[in-house]
DNA sequence: CTGTTAGCGCATTCAT
DNA sequence: ATGAATGCGCTAACAG
């Protein structure tokens, strides 16, 4: 029933032509006159041909696959992420290498380097660490094409694709400011990672502009229960500041069930942001306004790069931001300007 | 500085010996003097060889490699199934190919190809279609060991690895039974994946047993939007269940969004279950009284069937079943009998 | 214990 | 346009 390895000499016999032609036939990549090509295809499908992929890669020394590595794909925003990346990398015939680092550069270091001794065609990370990643990562890109996404390392050459996450916070603030939000804290990650640096930044940047009240920050990683521990640390702090800016959706979630818990009203005690756009935003209650991060546009330019550094090892390092966009909801009170004021309470005001 | 392709042959002259001895040594498969092992493991790492996994590949007839295939990597149960599918594969030197079905069959079945053309060691895959995923299924079983996990097929001589669905719905009515619960209504997936339908008929079966007067079911699919969609329609409805049953987290999810978006109070006005036991669970406010799949023991056991299949492709089909438990919380009322009723409201009865 | 040799399946160069 | 022959890098069978 299963007498499954035909191999191209079978194939070539089966058609009485020559393994060359065969494999000419077969790849299209030389010329074979209609005829022959024709009678190939249809001898190779007959006999349930499938070329054999460790040949091929033996012979031209490389797999139609691309390795990605993240820090945690049962993170909703990471699993989007891949989701994209791999239909993205299904249109070019590539195939997906996944590799988890735990968000440890350690294991972070020996899955690159599994990915570079695989051969892999190229490499596509999210560094769990700015600094420590570094060494690894600039290792794996020495050998093999690589673009970081979403998160960079400091001072390393290597392509990079992400959100532009200073505008994003800039749309926040306006968004904040707009509402007449004077006193801010920043709830996010420490500055282990590029996104929660460049996030910090933006954000003491137009807080500062804007001449708001900066209350002390509480700095930590990108987790839910990070946000629910910051929830009671703002809870006991004196004053609650107007509105909380979180590092992420995981940690405004987390923040919004601490805070609920701890007795406080959603936007009318206290306004909270998050970032990125994932699905947790619009399951929080209220739900989150935040930044959304373009997942399709972020997956189909990370390939191009890919598919660019892979053709040209020399190409000047390139180095994209994309656009994100503003989604304003219930959790900072709405839309800024909307028709009506509020559907339930303190109606009859017209 | 990147003069990268070193190959044993290059070890073997460098180190004096025959190519089969330093393979010999570097694998370690064969008997070869400590002296000559050790030498030769030290000018390969000297001259930073690294085995060509295609040559390997070729000669071996594998590369050390299972690939996975599930409905959607982006929903937090998958991405949890292969967070932790992927440390146990790591364990056992294997690298995980992931592949997305998008819940559709056709695209499953491309993938499914993919991964046998791939020539990987084995498949697991969440079957997306308790019936038309069979064809696809089958056919690559035919080919390469594989293991469903999660859901599986109608009739097909498969190996299985997934938690008791039966049981858990047990608990959950269980649950619900000793709240005194009487009337309910489920929201699930229809019948097109087999958990939707295990679930489905335990609680049937049980709502049966305890005597529960069950309402119309609405059943769709497994996603935040049905919940939601369905909220609404119970909302319309005449009377409201006592309790709903959902068909797992994201739907749960969506239910609580909707009937509280109707302006009904959870649990004080309905009651409501999820399944599965993500990190969605508790992220609801209130926070869902769910089943707990054993994802950690899952990924154990299906990689386990898994090497065993690929170890004996004549060993007997397995199914396996593992236990579940249950998680009480507050959108049911939370635990059955605790110490105290309800920590703020209603106090003072000591 | 070690060396020699033969392919694994394929794409390709060099002839024709 | 096609065929014959070569080698990608590796492991294992077969000598010694």
């Amino acid at each position: 029933m299963a007498k499954d390895p035909v191999t191209l000499q079978d194939v070539a016999d089966a058609a009485g032509v020559s393994i060359a032609t065969a494999s000419r036939a077969l790849t299209g990549k030389s010329r074979v006159s209609k005829q022959t090509t024709a009678h190939v295809v249809r001898v190779a499908s007959r006999l349930g041909y499938r070329v054999n992929v460790f040949g091929r890669a033996l012979r031209e020394g490389t797999g139609r696959t691309v390795g990605v590595v993240v820090p945690v794909i049962s993170n909703p925003f990471f699993g989007q992420l891949v989701h994209h990346l791999e239909a993205e990398l299904l249109d070019h015939g590539l195939d997906l290498l996944i590799a988890d680092s735990h968000g440890e550069t350690l294991r972070e270091k020996g899955r690159l380097r599994m990915l570079v001794e695989r051969r892999v065609e190229g490499i596509i990370v999210v560094p769990s660490d700015a600094e420590e990643s570094a060494p690894a990562l600039q290792d794996a890109a020495r050998t093999t094409p690589l673009v970081q996404l979403d998160r960079r390392v400091e001072g390393v050459a290597v392509d990079y694709v992400g959100v532009d996450n200073s505008r994003g916070m800039s749309l926040l603030m306006e968004h904040l400011n707009s509402h007449g939000v004077r006193e801010v804290v920043l709830v996010a990650s420490d500055s282990t990672t590029s996104a929660g640096r460049e996030r910090r930044e933006a954000y003491e940047r137009e807080a500062t502009r804007m001449g708001m009240v900066m209350q002390d920050p509480i700095l930590d990683e990108f987790t839910l229960e990070f946000g629910q521990r910051a929830a009671q640390q703002l809870a006991t702090r004196g004053s609650m500041a107007e509105a909380v800016i979180a590092g992420d959706d995981l940690i405004a979630t987390g923040l919004v069930i601490g805070l609920k818990k701890a007795g406080l009203s959603i936007p009318e005690d206290v306004l909270i942001t998050g970032f990125d756009g994932t699905m947790l935003a619009n399951i929080c209650d209220p739900m989150l306004t935040t930044i959304e991060q373009p997942f399709a546009s972020l997956a189909r330019e990370t390939v191009r790069a890919l598919v660019r550094r892979i053709a040209d090892r020399d190409a000047p390092v390139m180095f994209s931001r994309l656009s994100p966009s503003l989604r304003a909801a219930a959790s900072t009170g709405g839309v800024p300007a909307p028709e009506t004021e509020n559907a339930d309470a303190e109606a009859a005001s017209s």
